[in-house]
DNA sequence: GTCATTCCTG
DNA sequence: CAGGAATGAC
């Protein structure tokens, strides 16, 4: 990683800064350090357009094509639910009413009539009926006010109207054969009465009916109209009742629903995991949330039976949504017991099923894609084909010692789990030579190492093959939750070809929150946190952080953790004695950083305070000369060529400033 | 143990 | 400046 190096590689004043106050010289063949050099010139030249950057902002699009996968995915399903589900949740309402419309056509002029139609395009048209109707009546309402749009409602209302125009005819008719009566004079009344008392649709529906009926049942027609009214108010009195209770019900539910689905939704915040249930989860709450918005409006439109029948049907819908996020492991039980899911419903859990193992099998495909691109001779015995992916340690022989260690490094996700992405940028690199921290683990193995085969071959390769999602979870769900938000840890996705199998035995799982992916974590989360808050900083060279800000000193402190870890921890003991070596500690820690800090742009975001220093490229390009022209010259036979070429570096040496020369330095540093 | 790098001394 | 010793990483 040139950026990286360029950060890491200090300058050789740097390096004898370290060396005079104690610190362990960095140390580079010459040709890595010429490799680093060339590479921090290039990078210092091009800052821009590093190789890191360019690997990163492939990483950045594989992760943002998963994101786009999802949402693809999400949008499908949503999609599905439109199309193919009766009670998709987000349309059930609608299409309740749809149904409903069909199904009647109109023809249940008692729900229909009750008024209690109140949808928002709905009231738009009875608003204009209303207002028509005073005028011209027939255009748009049936005999009982229902305002409808079909053909067939049309022509009934010509045919009503027709009808309607006869009996007026038959009724002068009538009128002019018979005597004046006091029935007649009553009619008369109500007659002159009606414009002001009943509303013109009304008036417009008794002329109708008074024209129908013979004028001795006139009488008898208004008792039985105002009986009929009281009756539809006390029907319409009853079905709000009814409504507000089933509203009632139906929040209550869905507030239970809430309540379990964000439990479940911070669970799954948690531990990144965004699972098949959580995605669905997320869309019955979107239904659930969708049908609150439409059910005071278009339930208003079903008639009792049916409102009944299909506000069991939401009830049962919101029941299964409550039960869900509970039951992940008996889906398939419930998919196929009695009380199923809907044909739909299964449909949609299926699509979703597909739909997220094809979307998973992109993603891997894209990652590994972006890996094998990379031209790279270690891949092949980094990697090798996974056989046994539940594969144990098998800590039976020497050989085994290097998948050992490495699968109990990918087991503790937190700090040492190896990023496959910074792993194929580990890869990527140009020449051999340009060594970062982070490759040996992975790479460079002799052939020994490579030769072991079997169960702990296989299950080399397994934890690395997930690890593109099970690392970063665990970084992202660590104790090492970064204080700021970084894209590569804001992963929140979790494999699903399962946990790492590590058969490490934690000695202190005390964590309660232990899921599958965490838990062989716990246990270094507890100790690092403890640790934490126990121990100061080791070289808290800077001042405290701020709460946004990572400072170096924190970095620092969890740097020393890691060191310290590396003599606290379980591996430090009984898993030292299977094979894991220091060296595979001292890895880890590196990968970490790398994995923390994948750019130079990060590091120099949250170490704004570090200035890679001033004469730093001038000196780059000298020392660069310097190589080059010795290997021109053929001095590179000479065992000690190096020697002169160092003696000029020296010379470009600028001065270690006082505070590192003093014996104190450290404490004078502290209080700072 | 080997190697690269740095330090010291003549 | 050259050569050897010391140091630290691997």
């Amino acid at each position: 990683m040139p950026d990286h190096d360029s950060t890491a590689l200090l300058s050789r004043q740097t390096k004898r800064r370290r060396v005079d106050i104690g610190v362990k010289r960095t140390v580079g063949t010459a040709s890595a350090f010429f490799a680093k050099a060339r590479a921090t010139f290039f990078s210092a030249m091009n800052p821009q357009g590093s190789e890191q950057d360019v690997e990163y902002s492939v990483v950045q699009h594989a992760d943002g094509e998963k994101s786009n996968v999802l949402r693809k995915l999400l949008k499908r399903a949503n999609s599905y639910e439109d199309a193919m589900m009766p009670f998709p949740g987000a349309t059930i309402i609608s299409q309740l009413l749809k149904n409903n419309m069909n199904k009647n056509g109109g023809t249940e002029p008692s729900f229909q009539a009750s008024g209690l139609s109140s949808t928002g395009s709905e009231v738009h048209q009875e608003d204009i009926c209303s207002n028509s109707s005073r005028d011209s009546p027939p255009e748009c309402l049936s005999p009982f006010g229902r305002p409808t749009m079909s053909q067939f409602d049309m022509d009934r209302l010509c045919d009503e109207h027709l009808r309607a125009k006869r009996a007026r005819v038959e009724n002068i008719i009538r009128g002019m054969s018979h005597s004046p009566s006091v029935a007649l004079r009553g009619n008369e009344n109500e007659r002159e009465m009606a414009p002001q008392s009943v509303s013109p649709r009304e008036s417009y529906r008794e002329n109708k009916r008074k024209q129908k009926l013979p004028q001795q049942q006139q009488q008898s027609f208004q008792q039985l109209v105002s009986a009929r009214k009281e009756q539809k108010r006390e029907e319409r009195r009853q079905l709000k009742q009814q409504l507000e209770d089933m509203q009632k019900q139906l929040r209550q539910l869905q507030e239970k629903f809430y309540q379990i689905y964000d439990s479940t939704d911070s669970e799954n915040d948690e531990d990144g995991n965004l699972s098949e249930d959580s995605m669905r989860s997320e869309i019955l709450d979107a239904r659930a949330q969708d049908s609150v918005g439409r059910s005071d409006n278009e339930m208003c439109e079903l008639d009792p039976g049916q409102f009944i029948d299909r506000a069991r049907a939401l009830i049962r819908e919101q029941e299964m949504a409550e039960n869900k996020p509970k039951r992940e492991g008996n889906n398939k039980e419930r998919d196929h017991g009695p009380n199923s899911l809907q044909p739909e419903g299964k449909h949609l859990a299926e699509t979703l099923k597909q739909e997220l193992n094809t979307a998973m099998s992109q993603v891997v495909d894209t990652v590994v894609k972006v890996f094998a691109a990379k031209p790279s001779r270690q891949v092949p015995q980094v990697f090798p084909p996974l056989q046994i992916p539940q594969a144990r340690f098998a800590v039976n022989g020497e050989n085994h010692n290097f998948h050992t260690a490495n699968q109990r490094l990918q087991c503790f996700g937190d700090v040492i789990i190896p990023n496959p992405l910074d792993t194929f940028g580990n890869v990527q690199m140009p020449s051999s030579t340009d060594q970062t921290e982070a490759l040996p683990l992975v790479v460079r193995k002799n052939s020994s190492d490579q030769s072991a085969s079997g169960p702990a071959a296989g299950g080399h390769h397994q934890p690395l093959h997930q690890s593109p999602l099970s690392a970063t979870a665990g970084f992202t769900t660590s104790t090492f939750r970064h204080p700021f938000p970084l894209p590569l840890m804001a992963y929140p996705f979790q494999s699903p070809l399962g946990a790492p199998s590590g058969s490490f035995s934690g000695k202190d799982r005390a964590s309660p929150e232990s899921l599958d992916l965490t838990r062989d974590t716990t246990s270094l989360r507890t100790k690092m946190s403890s640790h934490h808050l126990s121990h100061h900083p080791c070289s808290p060279a800077h001042p405290p952080s701020t709460a946004e800000g990572l400072s170096l000193s924190l970095i620092k402190s969890e740097c020393g953790d890691l060191q310290d870890m590396s003599e606290i921890s379980p591996y430090s003991g009984s898993a030292m004695q299977e094979g894991l070596s220091p060296n595979h500690l001292k890895k880890a820690k590196l990968m970490f950083f790398y994995t923390r800090y994948p750019s130079s742009n990060m590091l120099k975001t949250y170490f704004s305070d570090v200035k890679v220093p001033e004469r730093f490229l001038e000196v780059a390009q000298i020392t660069l000369r310097e190589f080059f022209n010795a290997i021109i010259a053929g001095k590179d036979v000479d065992p000690s060529w190096k020697k002169a070429i160092y003696k000029v570096i020296c010379k470009l040496d600028s001065e270690v400033p006082e505070i590192f020369k003093s014996p104190n330095c450290l404490q004078e540093l502290l209080h700072e």
